[in-house]
RNA sequence: GCGGCUGUAGCUCAGCCGGUUAGAGUGCCAGGUUGUGGCCCUGGAGGUCGUGGGUUCGAGUCCCAUCAGCCGCCCCA
């Protein structure tokens, strides 16, 4: 868990709230563009939905879900993952329908209860995507294409894109028994880890990280060598597609998510700026989650891309988003009681008019009030003392020439525009 | 959930084999300019030494616990 700050920290830029503005913004952009809509869940569910969905063996619900007990002595579980409520959501009020297809987006918080570290944190961001009611390869080439856009415009352009596909429950099943049958001889050569893998989650044991593991299961049959007629179609057209559309991948037939429901296309996004954390994006198809949420049976597919670790990578690129202005036009520096009240009206006039205008609360000196100003990057600086209050006017100083004038304070009331010296370009 | 490292001023960090009033840089405030920013000079404010116990005549320093952060594993965004 972290703050986001108002002012840019030293050494974690990324923490910056208007870098989260700037990508929240491209994403939503791009999100347009690619015509999808946004989707707001609650942040806490039923545990059901999630023990249901994403499977009871996996590492996330068995040990990662902030669950407690209501009131009402009914589960509820801090959303762990993003798809499950909008697929929850969408069918609740009747918007899968058939023979047509449903994109939406969400930014959501997502919770998971583990061991934080850089980019690892146990309240998260994610934003994504999910598209309903589509089986067709064009779908996972979009989605795909939506996510590597996304990296493009953000300035993350050393994303790489690893591409696999788990098959089906017609041919997921051939290939776990070919996989349980080559590994257990080989059992005695493999790491405890893999062990525990091959009662647990067999097809994580083709990932490890241990040479052992890698010698023993260098043969091993690989899913996409027993992929059925349909998956493995699937396959070869959404490979085609992302060449037409020149997107760049790896395949990796190890490639294992971590939700049960996936089926068919799995991809992740990978940095090589994170360290152990370097999954940027992930996602895949789900073919079979809308009907174990109790829909019909209806195809889908999405993806979750983490806040924080795209601005981390962005900070470790050195890369600065382009944040919004922030910087007051107009900063009022008001000396003595008699300026100071006739300032808050200034100010308010001014602020009516639209233009942005910062002042000083703490009665400091000219010279402290004009450091503010400098230091906030502020345009112009109206100087009001006894002087200016005798005259009714204002001394108006520009901070980038140095030059100032005097204009009086009912002009600048008025119509602040034609008051203030004609901006040049910047 | 497992293993390792680190917690001293707002920030970045010094602080010796335990020794008396805990320092620097930067930032902040003020003065030098009796009403004018950025540069420079001078001064000032600001610290429960993460927290709680223990050892000791004496603990920022050693020991234990705890919390937080970081690195790796597991897993994932």
């Amino acid at each position: 868990m972290h703050d986001v700050l108002p002012l840019q920290p030293d050494r974690d830029p990324w923490l910056h709230a208007a870098r989260w503005r700037a990508l929240e913004a491209a994403f939503r952009d791009i999100c347009r563009i690619y015509g999808y809509r946004e989707i707001r869940t609650p942040v806490m569910e039923s545990t059901e939905l999630f023990t249901r969905s994403i499977g009871d063996g996996t590492d996330i619900v068995a040990k990662e879900m902030f669950t407690f007990t209501d009131r009402g002595g009914r589960s509820m579980t801090l959303r762990p993952e993003g798809t499950a409520p909008v697929v929850r959501a969408l069918l609740e009020h009747g918007l899968i329908a058939e023979a047509s297809t449903l994109k939406v987006y969400y930014i959501a918080t997502i919770y998971r209860y583990e061991h934080g570290q850089r980019g690892r944190y146990r309240e998260h961001q994610q934003t994504g995507v999910e598209v309903i009611g589509a089986q067709d390869s064009a779908v996972d080439a979009e989605v795909i294409s939506l996510a590597i856009e996304f990296f493009r415009r953000v300035g993350i352009l050393d994303a790489e894109l690893k591409l696999n596909s788990v098959g089906c429950p017609a041919c997921r099943p051939e290939h776990l028994k070919a996989l349980l049958a080559f590994a257990e001889p080989r059992l005695d050569a493999m790491s405890p880890d893999n062990q525990r893998r091959f009662r647990e989650n067999p097809l994580r044991m083709l990932d490890s990280k241990d040479p052992r593991d890698h010698a023993a299961l260098a043969d091993a049959p690989k899913l996409l060598d027993h992929l059925c007629t349909e998956c493995s179609l699937h396959f070869e057209r959404l490979r085609s597609h992302l060449s037409a559309l020149g997107i760049r991948y790896t395949l990796d037939p190890l490639l294992v998510r971590g939700f049960d429901y996936y089926t068919k296309t799995a991809f992740e996004s990978i940095s090589p700026q994170l360290g152990a954390q370097n999954v940027i994006g992930g996602g895949g198809r789900y073919d079979g989650l809308v009907e174990s949420c109790g829909g019909k049976p209806t195809p889908g597919i999405g993806f979750g891309i983490g806040t924080e670790r795209c601005l981390i990578v962005l900070d470790q690129l050195n890369r600065a988003l382009e944040v919004d202005d922030e910087t007051p036009s107009v900063f009022v520096a008001a000396v003595g009681p008699e300026a100071s009240a006739r300032a808050v009206r200034l100010v308010h006039a001014l602020r009516r008019q639209g233009i942005a205008t910062e002042t000083d609360y703490l009665g400091r000196s000219l010279k402290a009030q004009m450091r503010a100003a400098s230091r906030l990057n502020a345009r112009w600086v109206a100087i009001m003392g006894d002087d200016e209050m005798a005259r009714g006017v204002a001394t108006l100083k520009d901070m980038q020439s140095g030059e100032q004038c005097e204009v009086a304070i009912d002009q600048l009331e008025k119509s602040a525009a034609s008051a203030l010296p004609p901006q040049p370009p910047s």
